[in-house]
DNA sequence: AGATGAAGTGGAACGCTATTCCGGTACTAT
DNA sequence: ATAGTACCGGAATAGCGTTCCACTTCATCT
């Protein structure tokens, strides 16, 4: 149940699961969660041992890229909160969180796969960007920037179930079927530019 | 757009493609989609060259098996029709294509995985199975044992998004939804032992 | 600072699988 | 029956995942 002490690691030993996060990340991208083990241990700059000796099996290392993803979404929540007003923090938190699950798809695909290493994953998801959400919604709600009839948990899922690939269209109609959630959440009169379905990039 | 004249394959050719299909939905379902393809062919009573000469990718035999799934769905449609009455019919069907989807899990992935070789696959998908469905529906809905608010391209769907895996959840979870489903599709009193929450085998 | 042992590293080696290739086999048309 | 050819099987090749361990680097003790 509880956390076991992990026994700090030495500095490089950090230093090399960080570079092989950032690698893994980046060629999951970009050949997908099957990639050849050597392709993201060269580009982290480390032979394929160590790859192996942190990450033993590959539903570790796919774990560890999805997590480090949620923790980057959680921190955003604070920091857009203290450089934004209420309404827009929601609403560009709420792209961000997009963007995260839409780009990831193969990752999405692999937790879908039924391997149990992912089982707890769901619950972490939840635990960690529950509260941030959460934070964001109650702040805009009191401001009179967004409805206070939707909770956090049911808004992560909803969004999580709009990202899901479609066969036949791309990542551009999730995005607009999230736009127009995030649209609908949000009071008229009170939308701004970032609520809209333009796109950038 | 048209079908090719394929030039009718020798009599052991055509077996041997029947038994590959045969063994390649066994043992996905046993093994996962990522089986030695050694496996299969053993199971089928074949060389490997045989099964690389018949399906050069792996993408091909997971949509002729899906294929294959989806024809005999769209077939079970007027032989169940022939043999119950409209609303037993309806159920019998509905819970015939949520086994295909949910015993198919691997295949499902797969195809989401965004592989172009099953682009049109979600396309043949409802060309086949939209006018069997549609045609029980409309003798259940005549006959008043079926709402008739509804299309059987969104019946289809839902059904298909509901046997999605959900981590944490097995296949029972999924089998219960869509039995929730269909007995809201049912008025009440029409509704016969078919269409309930128990399981067989 | 220098020494010491534990922690961590890299990449060769091994086993397994995909995919190709072609000599041999068996079906079909004549 | 015979020739021609479509098709078959499985050995051979190539490449990836995973393990293993001699070597290197870090942290700690004196």
């Amino acid at each position: 149940m509880s956390e076991r002490a992990p026994r700090r690691l030495r500095a490089d030993a950090r230093r090399n699961v960080g570079s092989l996060l950032e690698a893994a990340k980046s060629v999951f991208a970009t050949s997908g969660v099957d990639a050849p083990a050597k392709e993201i241990a060269d580009l982290a700059g480390v032979g394929v041992g160590t790859l192996y000796r942190h990450f033993p099996r590959r539903s570790d290392l796919v774990k560890a890229v999805i997590e480090h993803g949620i923790d980057a979404c959680a921190d955003a929540g604070p920091a857009l909160s203290a450089e934004h007003e209420p309404g827009t923090a929601l609403t560009m938190w709420l792209h961000r969180y997009t963007e995260f699950l839409a780009t990831k798809r193969g990752l999405a695909t692999a937790l879908h796969s039924g391997d149990p290493a992912f089982d707890e994953l769901p619950a972490y998801f939840m635990r960690r960007l529950g509260p941030t959400l959460g934070a964001l919604l109650e702040a805009a709600a009191s401001g009179g920037a967004a409805r206070a009839d939707i909770g956090p948990k049911d808004l992560l899922h909803a969004i999580a179930q709009l990202c899901q690939p479609v066969p036949g269209e791309g990542l551009a109609y999730n995005r607009r079927m999230v736009a127009l959630l995030i649209d609908g959440l949000t009071p008229a009169g009170t939308r701004d530019a970032e609520s809209g379905l333009s796109e950038g990039t």
